[in-house]
DNA sequence: GATTGCTATGAAACCGGTTCCAGTCTATTT
DNA sequence: AAATAGACTGGAACCGGTTTCATAGCAATC
């Protein structure tokens, strides 16, 4: 008889990695209830026990298993976040945001891509509603207003680097109008006046309204926009390429160009390069976002920095305040204008 | 008594969400073990049954609880993946390619990020650990072989962008030296015989072998290296900054630079245009990694392609195989000289 | 001293699956 | 025709927590 017990609890001492709460509850002399107790700060517990307990937990190493938590309490403490293409600066540095604004939550994130295409996207977020994600952190995106507020009354949503109709006060974005207003605002202030325009994706809201912005500041100095003098691209340095090679062949003059973001700033650098077009001297180039490799194009780079990692800590605070259904105070978003040495003022 | 059983009913159906095997058994006159069954192909179950379950899960859109799956069956169909700094362009094309290498395998990935810290890529795998992943891809990092091999026997691990001695059958990686060794004979090809070599981290593997490549590939060539020729950075931009200005502030001459990634080129070539020294007209330069910019610096870079897209999928799929316990073929993940417009022969 | 009201705790139900085990039914063997 | 094997299937145990509920113990109140 007590060989047998012998065997069994040394068996009981072999098993990999399987230390359960009725485990620290046996060893602390307690229920398993009051374990839990402890664990999760639900109900007071007598210090002695409270302190057999943790000492359990040291002793034997107990991490208690997330999907009997899971099944039991209903909550994952896992947030899910979609975001764009990864491997793309701007969205790149927004995740980074993010996942700096959950250190120390006890959330996890769980990472899906998107890619820009609908389907995708859906199924994506399907995927973090099946895995239980307490909330759900939507970064840009294709995906209708209209199914994201359906979303929204499934999990707590926070939506990032877009606005949604009617789902203003969960979404976080820079004004992109501003952006485009800024930049633009900064080549006139240098008495540029043929200002050549290279647009993002068509139909992507940020770059209609980038564009936008640059139509107002373009007005509001009491000039006119020209049509010959917008590009229509795709963010990609490519599309920087082809608009300056458009220009070009077109014989379209202008003396600066605004850039949807810096990988097209940096295409149409190139394009000009090719041409032995000068910048600054000859042309001008401003671009918006503000990557890492803006500051080592050769000029260096001005353009409208965009708070994208400032963007992510926010969202992903928002969300687990929205989770808590505690307040969130947005801060403050706002483009900046980065001047470096690819902006001259205009004299001839 | 009907009264009461008509309302429990509706209440049951009015349920939020929760849709559970029980109701599925139930509509289709089984039982839930049939359902399992059914669901996971673990048994022959008649094809009337069958199909009738199939039927009562796509009418009232049943989905499996995550967590009683995992809780039950031990698997959680979750693989965890420690990266290092997300927004790195290396990094990050590796991650898009492992999440490309498990599309269709019905594992979610977990993303972490180590951020190079020692203590934080420990936390960052305990974290995954706890949240029960089946397999861990760790990408890159500082974790010491030793601590690795320690969680290798924890679970399925496949290490990416690194090479770990006593680990070589789960590690992918490129040959850097292989790297160092494309670039600078590309740049002896070209006659050139006075090479800069800008280091990477010090104590980076990869750093340190593409330095090795660089090393063999000068003596290969009957030369000797000279030490004053290598500057010691750390892969960013303001590296390749400072190692130029060094150079020429010390009044050492090279006609041609090899930077340890594309990142320290551009800074490179930003110094050189700050002293008006033409690239390549006077001095070349190569990079490595092959990250999107460099096709727009002005010149195009010249450099060392990395194939780390195809290593992500590579590493993800070795994974997969190692958790089913298959044979994986690692495919050739070779360096390639991307030829651009930075390098020219020397001539003076 | 009996009653009331708390506090701390354990027992048990429950979360929603998977899987072992036993039993039914049909087909095959002797 | 009885015995046996094999194919399906349902019941119940189990995974490891959380939470409800009931109760023991004790101090405060009347």
């Amino acid at each position: 008889m007590i060989n047998r017990e012998t065997h069994q609890s040394q068996s009981a001492e072999t098993v990999r990695d399987g230390v359960t709460i009725d485990d620290i509850a046996k060893r602390a002399n307690v229920s398993k209830s009051t374990v839990s107790r402890v664990l999760n700060g639900t109900a007071v517990v007598n210090e002695q026990k409270r302190s057999a307990v943790h000492q359990a937990i040291a002793e034997l190493d107990y991490k208690p298993n997330v999907f009997a938590q899971g099944l039991a309490s209903g909550k994952s403490m896992t947030l899910g976040i979609l975001t764009q293409n990864i491997g793309s600066p701007f969205y790149d540095t927004i995740a980074q945001g993010a996942i700096e604004g959950l250190a120390g939550s006890g959330y996890t994130p769980i990472f899906v891509d998107g890619r820009w295409e609908h389907a995708r996207e859906a199924a994506a977020i399907e995927t973090l509603i099946s895995r239980k994600v307490d909330g759900l952190l939507v970064v840009g995106g294709d995906i209708d207003a209209s199914e994201l507020q359906s979303y929204k009354t499934q999990l707590p949503l926070i939506v990032a680097a877009r606005d949604i109709e009617g789902l203003e006060e969960q979404c976080v974005s820079v004004n992109n109008k501003q952006i485009g207003y800024l930049a633009t605002k900064h080549l006139l202030e240098q008495r540029h006046t043929r200002i050549a325009f290279i647009h993002g994706i068509e139909g992507h809201p940020d770059a209609q309204n980038r564009f936008v912005g640059h139509l107002e500041a373009i007005q509001e100095a009491g000039l006119n926009l020209s049509d010959e003098l917008v590009y229509q691209g795709d963010f990609s340095g490519h599309a920087g390429l082809m608009a300056i090679n458009y220009f070009l062949d077109q014989g379209i003059c202008f003396s600066a160009i605004v850039a949807a973001n810096d990988m097209v700033a940096f295409g149409a650098r190139l394009a000009l390069y090719r041409r032995g077009i000068r910048v600054p001297d000859d042309v001008s180039i401003i671009g918006c976002d503000d990557q890492a490799e803006a500051a080592f194009m050769t000029p260096p780079l001005t353009t409208v920095r965009q708070p994208s990692y400032e963007m992510g800590v926010a969202a992903s605070k928002a969300l687990i305040a929205l989770i808590g259904k505690k307040n969130y105070e947005w801060p403050a978003l706002n483009p900046e204008l980065q001047i470096r040495e690819s902006v001259k003022r205009f004299t001839s």
